[in-house]
DNA sequence: TATCTTTATCGTAATATTGCAATATCACTT
DNA sequence: AAGTGATATTGCAATATTACGATAAAGATA
């Protein structure tokens, strides 16, 4: 194992936060998301359109977002409706703020 | 063109939240950011131990955090001294909070 | 049941990231 | 000028990510 990154030798809360960075560590997942929570019904057919990636390329995105929990998906007929969970998503907020309010720049 | 990211298929705001992203999207990057951020001085010669990675590849780590103007560094002696970017870091913590401001989740 | 629509998965190619040994560079000291 | 200690760069191997065509699966509808 040479090009891997060593995860193990991180503390918990620094992987977290890498973890969640790394899904927003890309436009098309940005992008997403974003449109995801703009939708009143959250019909994610067009997804593929509005983004202007392949579809296996998109279901792959929106697996990302789901493995650290951010999405909640039912079936509404035939579509798929993909909704921000809400709980995650405070979560996430709460990570990321933790980590901003932890650098203190008291030197130089 | 196959394997690379679609970056002109996407708004300035995504790439650039993207980006920011990216760079907290290794556990090294996160802890050699508090890491510098908690010193009095911040001198970083000692970055190598307490990280646990060799030389090269902090090095290479901190370049990826520099890219984004996150560090200002200037030559103490022989010994570098790094600090946070205050400016850049109130305007990445902009672009996150920023984010997290315009998903709002009604619905489902 | 057959067909249509939508999402998921497989397989694979291209590119990017991670990590380190070796080496170079740079500033200070003697 | 030579030596020393610290950071940067080069080169390369291992692994991860991104993207998409082909195909499968799942549910709705005729």
């Amino acid at each position: 194992m040479m090009g891997a990154t060593k995860t193990h030798i991180f503390t918990k809360a620094h992987n977290t936060l890498a973890v969640a960075a790394k899904v927003l560590a890309h436009p098309a997942r940005v992008a997403i998301l974003q449109y995801i929570s703009k939708q009143e019904n959250c019909i994610c057919n067009d997804l593929v359109d509005v983004i202007g990636l392949s579809q296996p390329t998109i279901s792959q995105h929106l697996n990302e977002i789901k493995k650290i929990g951010l999405l909640k998906g039912t079936f509404h007929g035939k579509n798929l409706c993909y909704c921000i969970n809400t709980e995650k998503w405070e979560e996430l907020q709460e990570i990321f703020q933790d980590f901003f309010r932890k650098i203190n720049q008291n030197c130089c």
